[in-house]
DNA sequence: CGTCTTTGACCCGCGC
DNA sequence: GCGCGGGTCAAAGACG
């Protein structure tokens, strides 16, 4: 994914404010440590100014050709303010690591899986250390499509819910 | 009846 | 080499 690719997710996002459910607070791509997160989410001095809501449903639709990324490891330079307030530090050693794409969101939703317009099914649950609350694993379910997806909630703010994608769609939506 | 969840076991990388 | 933490598999059941 390249730094286009995240603001175009981004604004995307915005816009779909008014399809009915909250926008992810946070983004971020490749390498990224829990702690990082938890900072990068504080650290952000701008909101997208959206409200939250209970109706996870269309969530990601219509932004779904957002979810197309690309190979591109060395773009993290270029990603956005609040990005690179994460860990610029790290992102030495991030672009250094070879790490798939990764993009994590953390939304504030009752509900952990997002429809976000394509099929998910569940391979794994895990309790993880730093948290009380489970982590879920989820895969596409569309044949040959190698995308994950990992879903936890924040172990401070129970009601924020950690998304994070992993690899880029071979299609479009499996829905449709 | 086909698809998805659940859940423990298995595996793998890493630090000690 | 072992233990631990994290990620995945797969059998069985639930669900439509």
């Amino acid at each position: 994914m390249n730094d286009a690719d995240i603001t175009n997710l981004a604004t995307s996002f915005s816009d779909d404010t008014r399809s009915g459910f909250e926008l992810p607070e946070l983004y971020l791509s490749d390498e990224w440590m829990d702690d990082d997160l938890v900072s990068a989410v504080s650290g952000m001095n701008h909101s997208y100014g959206y409200q939250t809501s209970d109706d996870a449903s269309a969530f990601f639709s219509g932004s779904s050709s957002s979810f197309s990324h690309h190979e591109s490891p060395s773009t993290n330079a270029s990603l956005p303010a609040a990005t690179v307030t994460a860990s610029s530090e790290n992102q030495i050693k991030q672009q250094k690591k070879k790490v798939r794409e990764r993009v994590a969101f953390k939304t504030r939703s009752e509900v952990e899986v997002l429809d976000d317009g394509f099929k998910w099914r569940k391979y794994g649950k895990k309790m993880v250390k730093n948290s009380p609350n489970p982590r879920n694993y989820y895969k596409c379910s569309v044949d040959g499509c190698p995308v994950k997806k990992r879903i936890e909630r924040d172990r401070d703010d129970s009601s924020f819910v950690i998304t994070t994608y992993e690899g880029s769609h071979n299609h479009s939506s499996s829905m449709a």
